[in-house]
DNA sequence: CTGTTAGCGCATTCAA
DNA sequence: TTGAATGCGCTAACAG
């Protein structure tokens, strides 16, 4: 390996000048740098990260922290999304990006507790939130830099993050429904101790109070990722007096399963139902019919919170609250009737 | 920060005898040991991972590098789920996962570049295989340790990659489909310079000609993961004088379009033709109807090029193929016809 | 079984 | 504008 000694030692400079034409610092003479830089090139010479990391203190990478593997969310293409958001900033200011992950809640809390105890990421953020979670309580104990993607459960306003306004997101598109001709709505969402879900619901409802529709408790179902449970309970549902008009579904992949389900119970999209979702994945521009979704801004999410720890330095004396818009895309999954 | 020397003062040995504790050295008396890790405790000590990379020359974590962002497939939840896999046996190994990715391949090379220069990865995992490619160039000729997941185009025997037996699988579903009645079977695939999709259509074709069917070109067709000029093409096959029965698509997520675009034009599967499909994506078995497909186990082609850059050292030396079985998931996207 | 010394490669203070 | 010296925190000979 070509270290910086050896290309002091090729131009006959010190080890010192040459870190510093690195830096391009400007008391440095331009023929100097010149010269040097010649070296660098002619050596074949490259900075060694480790030992810079060491030196400055700071290693330009921050840590992105997944939900642990038993999470089904994790086949969600939210990810790669979000990863590519994130990557897209990290890599623009020459900045690192640290996977991490675990199979239980317990490793990756021992996976956060090495890298930042170990100094090994400047920041990080958390692709998840859940509730009493022992990663975030650490991460405010030690007054470490971090950011959640989505909503931490207890806002107690000494964390920063970065989320949808999903209850606004709900009302929006429930509304459309209702402003379309609907009026026996459903909802189905997925677990039911997310935020995001709670969220959604919570403008569902709005929406329809707004509207002078009663909500009703059999129209409220939730389903792990459906397919096993999901099936009797859109069954069910549907075999309700009062069948629904249309549903709002908490999640593209979701929205699949239960067009699918509808299917099979001999209802089609939007013929009998009309049906309207989140998160704009690709996948619902491709299906039959297409979705009518709200686009949450994946990518952006992701920009938007690697920008949050990098760009300021996250502390806990500046919490922030950063909300990605959200829209309506309007496809073919709603029939209007009025 | 407290560092290794405070604990030394406080416990009264020498820097190094805690570093040996640290490694769990077996020449270091256990009660000493005892004593050190005790002030460990109360101090909150924890080792500088920078500090000890530099010191040993080596980071124990590998870069996993994404295909370039204008890549539509990183949209694919085979990605997640391959890092997934990585992730486990980073973890188990106490290894660090670098997750790398870039908008061009121009931006891809240098961050390879960067980090395999700057000595701060032990090993690269390459997502992707392309023609040509200057990062694969890159990395054979820095001697540097790396794997490549799906198969390299140009087999030259000196790089290590893991991989499905496409071929085979393409033509195990393809005689499925044979030995199920069908014989006017059409193939769907993606890009048609990626390598995956090549393998399969050949296996494809093989199994044809093993039961004696006719190859037709009219029946060939590739897709950029559809939507716009998917649908015409779909709609083509279908207009010919000798409409498939059947029909081979090469990923999920395509098989998705597919079957929303054949209901677009009035078919349904599998009453009307037959599908089968590959990866065995979570939304294989929540669509409707759900998809018979080939499990290519994804995760574990991500724990296997892991171990495989972790556990032996790659090296020129000994390149392996590693192969990962596939099999069949029947569900209910094919008919039997006979 | 343990301490001393040196060094990993770079940045930075203090002089000059 | 540049050099010498020191240190980041840890590991690894080499002694003892």
């Amino acid at each position: 390996m070509v270290t910086i000694k050896d290309i002091a030692k090729a131009t006959g400079v010190s080890p010192s000048t040459v870190s510093r034409v690195i830096a391009d610092n400007s008391r440095i003479s331009e023929e100097t740098k010149a010269k040097v830089r010649k070296a660098m090139e002619d050596l074949g010479y490259f900075p060694n990260l480790t030992a810079r990391n060491l030196a400055v203190k700071s290693t330009k990478t921050i840590g992105v922290i997944l939900p642990s593997s038993a999470d089904k969310s994790l086949q969600n293409p939210f990810f790669s999304e979000i990863l590519r958001g994130i990557g897209s900033v990290t890599h623009k200011l020459q900045y690192s990006m640290m996977l991490s992950s675990g199979q239980t809640e317990e490793e990756i809390y021992a996976e956060v507790q090495r890298i930042v105890l170990g100094s090994y990421v400047d920041g990080i953020i958390l692709l998840y939130s859940r509730l009493n979670d022992r990663v975030t309580q650490f991460l405010v104990e030690k007054d470490f830099p971090f950011v959640i993607v989505g909503k931490p459960q207890e806002v107690n306003d000494r964390t920063t993050y970065v989320d949808n306004d999903n209850i606004q997101a709900g009302e929006d598109i429930t509304s459309h429904l209702i402003e379309t001709g609907h009026n026996r709505i459903a909802f189905i969402g997925g677990a039911k101790d997310l935020v995001v879900t709670i969220d959604r619901m919570q403008g569902y409802t709005n929406a329809l109070k707004k509207a002078d529709i009663p909500i009703l408790e059999e129209y409220l179902i939730h389903t792990e990722f459906l397919k096993s449970g999901g099936k009797e309970a859109v069954e069910k549902i549907l075999r309700l007096p009062e069948r629904p008009d249309a549903v709002v579904v908490s999640d593209d992949l979701i929205s699949i399963g239960v067009i699918g389900m509808l299917e099979e119970s001999g209802l089609s999209v939007p013929e009998d139902i009309s049906l309207v979702s989140f998160n704009n994945a690709y996948l619902s521009e491709i299906i039959h019919p297409a979705l009518t979704t709200i686009d949450i801004q994946i990518y952006k999410l992701g920009v938007e919170s690697a920008k949050a720890i990098i760009e300021k330095k996250i502390g806990i004396d500046d919490p922030k609250r950063i909300i990605i818009p959200h829209y309506i895309i309007y496809r073919d999954s709603v029939k209007r009737k009025s």
